[in-house]
Parts: C-alpha cells; sequence; structure tokens
DNA sequence: CTGTTAGCGCGTTCAC
DNA sequence: GTGAACGCGCTAACAG
C-alpha cells in the first residue's frame, strides 16, 4: 500500500538519490531513466511521505489559525476565505478553538509550535507582554485579526473607531440628539484582550465629545435589557440605541417587540457586523458592514508572505460601509 | 532556540539513548541521572520535535475533518464540539472545505493521506462504488456524517426519515390535511451525495402515503417561492409548509410577510435543523431539532476509537425533538 | 549522469 | 544502567 522511493530505487535497480532527482524533476539525470522512474512510480501511486519531507526542508506548510469562537458568524467566514487562500497557495490548516479561555490558548500555540506549523495567525484573547514575549520566543511568523497585540505583530482588521465615528455621525443626520450604547463588559480590561470593544467604545465617546446638544449612555451591564427600558422610558426625545454587535441588536429588536416598543418610531436601532441573519429579521436592521472575505484572505496571504521571509505591514485595514436600513 | 535531545545528552554527558529513556520516563536508568537529564531539558526548555516523533511512530494525532459547507451553522457547531472532544484525547485537527466541489473533495482526502493523518471525518459530496473504493485504499479509518457512504463506513447523523414522518404527524394532528414540501433539487441524485435531502424527501413521501385524506406537493425548483405562492392561492384548506431546511422557512417566512400572507393564519410552516438564529425571527418557527454537538463529539469519540483499532458501531444514531412554536 | 554519504530528530532494539 | 547502532522516508552535497 505504501511504496516508498527506497522500493522504486530497488525495482529500477537504481539508488534513491537517482530516484529523487527524477520525482522532484532536478538536474542531472538521463531522459532515459528518469522516464522509467517516473512510469514505475506512477503504477505504483507512490505518493511522498509529507512528514519526511518536512522534516529535512524544515517547513510543513502548514499554518494554525486560533479562534476564540467559531459560533460567531465573523469568524467562520474569516475562516472559509482564510482557508481557501492558503489552499492556492499549498498550505493546510489547523483549526484550534481557545473558547475565550486564555491558557488553553497558550497550551494551543504551543502545540502547534511543536507541529512546527510555518505561521500562525491568531485572534487573541490573551495581551501584554509577557504574552507577546512568550509569542516572540516561537520564531514564526505571527498575525493577528480581530483583537490586537502590540504593534510588532501585524494586525488585519477595521478601523473600528472609525467605524463607530461614522456610525454616530449617520444617526445624528437621521435627527437623533440622544444616544444610547451598547457594549459587552469592559471591566476585564486589564486582563483580557478586548481590543475590538474598547475601539469602538472609545470611537462611540470621541464622537460624543466632538458634538454638542447630545446625551448619551453608556451600556455594559449583563442585563442590559431592563437598563434599556429605562432610559428609553426616561428618554425626553427619541433615542437611538447604537450597538457594539448585530447580536445585541438583534436581542433588542426582540425585547422592544414584546415590549410593544416599535423601531423606528418609539426608538431607533443600530448594528455593527452586517452578519447574514440581518436578511431575515424584522425590522431590517441598519449597521455597518465590512469585508470579512477580505480579512480572511488578506490574513493568509500576507501570512504566507511573511513566512516567505517578506516584510508585510504591520497594519492592515479592509473597508467598511455603513448598510441603511429601517431600523432607525 | 530549538533544542534537540542530542544536545541534552551532550551537555548530561550521556548518550540520545539515556535521554530518551528520562524523557519518556522508561525503566533502564538511575534516578540520578534521570533528574539530572530532567532537569536540563527543562532548564533548556526542550520540546520533543512532534514531526520526527510522528515519523518513527507512525501515528501523527492530526485528525481530518473534510466539510463542504461552513457557512451552514450546524457545521461550524459539528466542528466546535468535535474539535473539543479530540483535543481532549490530544488529537489537532485539519479543517478543509470542499465548497461541494467533488474533484476538490478528493484532492483534499489525499493531502490529508499524504500528511498521514491518523483518521478522516467526512461529510461527502461525492459518492458511489468508485468513491468508496479510493476510501478503502487510504487504510486509515474514515467516518462519516450528513451525507452517508454505503453501510461499510461508520455514520453518524440523525434518522432523518423518521424525523420527517413525525413532522407529518404532528402537523397533521395540528388539523392541516394540504402539505407544500420543499427541498433542495433531487436531480443530481445520480452525481452527487445528497443523502439528507433524499431521506428526507422519502421520509415525506412515505409519512402521506399511509395517510389517506391528504393532499400534497413536493417542490423543488429554484424559485420555489412564485411556486409556494401558486400553490397557497390554489390550495382549497389552510395548507402547511413543510421544509426540509430552516434556511427554506425564513426564506418563506420572508416572502410570506412581503405578500401580506399571515403566518399561522393563512399558512403553516415549519422548518428542520432549529438553527440558533431561530431565536430572532418572528413568527417563532416550528421546527425539528437535533443534537449536533452530539455527532460531533460522537464522530470524534468513534473516530479515535477506530483509530485505537476498536469496532466501532456502522450508524450511530442521535436524538431529536420537535419544537412547536407559533407557525402552525 | 549516477552512487555514496550524511543528515533531519527521535524511538528502539541490541550488546556490554 | 548505559552506549552503540539502526531505521522512519526523504533531501542534498560530494564524489566518481
Amino acid at each position: 500500500m505504501k511504496v516508498t522511493s527506497k522500493q522504486i530505487a530497488e525495482i529500477c535497480g537504481v539508488t534513491r538519490g537517482t530516484v529523487d532527482r527524477a520525482l522532484n524533476n532536478r538536474p542531472g539525470i538521463s531522459a532515459e531513466t528518469r522516464q522509467k522512474i517516473m512510469k514505475v512510480a506512477e503504477e505504483l501511486g507512490y505518493r511522498p511521505h509529507f512528514l519526511a519531507q518536512s522534516l529535512v526542508k524544515g517547513e510543513t506548510k502548514t499554518l494554525g489559525i486560533v479562534l476564540f469562537d467559531i459560533h460567531n458568524r465573523i469568524f467562520s467566514q474569516l475562516f472559509h476565505s482564510f482557508e481557501a487562500e492558503a489552499r492556492k497557495q499549498g498550505y493546510f490548516i489547523y483549526l484550534v478553538l481557545s473558547n475565550k479561555d486564555k491558557e488553553l490558548e497558550i497550551e494551543y500555540i504551543n502545540s502547534l509550535l511543536d507541529r512546527k506549523v510555518d505561521g500562525i495567525a491568531l485572534s487573541p484573547i490573551n495581551k501584554g507582554t509577557k504574552f507577546e514575549s512568550f509569542l516572540n520566543r516561537s520564531n514564526v511568523p505571527i498575525l493577528s485579526f480581530g483583537n490586537r497585540l502590540s504593534a510588532r505583530f501585524p494586525f488585519v482588521w477595521i478601523d473600528d473607531k472609525q467605524a463607530i465615528k461614522e456610525a454616530v455621525s449617520h444617526i445624528v443626520s437621521r435627527g437623533y440628539r440622544t444616544f444610547i450604547y451598547v457594549s459587552p463588559p469592559l471591566r476585564n480590561k486589564g486582563k483580557e484582550n478586548i481590543y475590538v470593544p474598547e475601539q469602538r467604545h472609545k470611537g462611540f465617546l470621541e464622537a460624543c465629545k466632538a458634538l454638542t446638544d447630545i446625551r448619551y449612555h453608556v451600556i455594559t451591564d449583563r442585563d442590559y435589557l431592563m437598563t434599556i427600558k429605562r432610559l428609553v422610558n426616561e428618554a425626553e426625545d427619541k433615542p437611538a440605541i447604537l450597538c457594539s454587535s448585530d447580536i445585541y441588536a438583534l436581542d433588542i429588536l426582540r425585547f422592544l417587540k414584546t415590549h410593544k416598543i416599535r423601531v423606528p418610531e418609539h426608538v431607533g436601532v443600530m448594528g455593527f457586523d452586517n452578519i447574514d441573519i440581518l436578511n431575515y429579521v424584522n425590522p431590517p436592521l441598519t449597521t455597518i458592514d465590512f469585508n470579512v472575505d477580505e480579512i480572511g484572505r488578506r490574513s493568509a496571504e500576507l501570512l504566507i508572505e511573511n513566512i516567505k521571509g517578506k516584510d508585510i505591514p504591520l497594519r492592515t485595514n479592509v473597508g467598511y460601509t455603513i448598510i441603511d436600513r429601517d431600523s432607525l
């Protein structure tokens, strides 16, 4: 079943060196013996032993990708385009899921390194200098997306801060003057890598502070729905609820519906991410779309370039667009 | 940076054989030298070279999983539990996406075999004896889910046929007598592996034929929405639309809403799969839930058992439940 | 042109 | 207890 180059050598009455020259069409071999070897190899269905090749070449043509969440559509979509691009270039992918477990993430990265991946793409949940020096010791190219590490690691994502600012402008242009901003908890700031929600939050604050005649609230509670209800009731004019991700917006839309609060008549809602299920939601949600496929593709592309020794940009932003629908 | 057992041997003034005995705590070594070696290994941050180990051991502790679709929530969820179980047992996963491309699927499987994975979990898009003899030549355990191969390959899934039959009973118990069944195209039957839609379709037909005083239509067109509209208009009594998957149901709900056809007042709708986004849809969709996590977990578990030489069942069904909501 | 040799890093007999 | 030697399957540099 498993035929080796040694066997082919014996059958052809030559040595493995010669077989190798034929198989990898290298110079220094007569057309005649080459043909013969190729024919035998073909007949026997010879396939090189990838591990043995990797061992001697020092490269595995394998990438590791570490995600903290696969249920989030963004990441499964991102994986899809990452994998497609990597495959085109002959790379296979180990996909590992850290589930936002910081220790597991480190354990996984160690295992990937043990397995000699040529590079790692990472949506990190760890942060800080200790973690980064751990990464630096690895000696393989590492690229990040989603949450960011320090400027030393190439990062592919969108400009969250700017995007939120534009969202605020957009909402203001719709006539709103009262904002409710919904974000995941931000208190783990020191411990966990929550770059994305932080950036979006900062963007929101900066946008508001640059405006006059604006009221705004930031909600980061776990049971944010009750807080929202209270704020909506207390509001003097029609408020806009800006969500740091569509998932919150969906939850809120459902909640408002059960409480007979109408969107956009009584309150405006805007999301972020444009996850595909928005197609089936009512009312159609205004949100921010960004090119996830591009993030995946570029990440693979850049990581591989880096593996091949090229310098790559430390920051790559992909585009985004406000998708104007009926919830504002 | 990369420290080998050879280096440790030199430092400790012993040979690699001895180092190996210490590292893999095997007998035949004095406690003293063992301690010394372990200490040095620790200090140098020694990590065994996984490829070299794999090469000599003949196992890679790596599984391949081939999916034809990652955008389908079912599969990303399935991967999640598959990976978690595999990880517990020390396996890493190559995730490859065939995108329903039959040739790509074969190419991928070949590459996985080249890379000496210990086993493959497959949601096949190919079918037939030729494909299966190709798989058989591989000599590694192969397990399937989703679409099925012949009885020679272990299969982990649900009993689609029985589930649909129960769905029909459920709908009948709600008083419906007219059915519209929506399925993906079935004409590729000979070429492509469409086991799941076939089984569900068969189940539907069998259920209907066992009943009297029942009218039913099966729709497999690409633009099924127009057909549905026509059928709903022509129906003498209130029809139930049974969908072979939730995605159709969502599309249909949206379509009906834009045409002012009310659910369930004018027409009933039922889905299949209970994808998580149903939480945000209105009206809440009646559907069939099945234990996807269990499929992923069991698949990994069984595949690994098989790798270890155990016999495993050729068919494993996980449970399902009808989720009764408000669309019927 | 082809054969020989020496690794890649590790596991596993054998002797001593 | 420890060392020496061979093999996993392949690549590559050096002779001839």
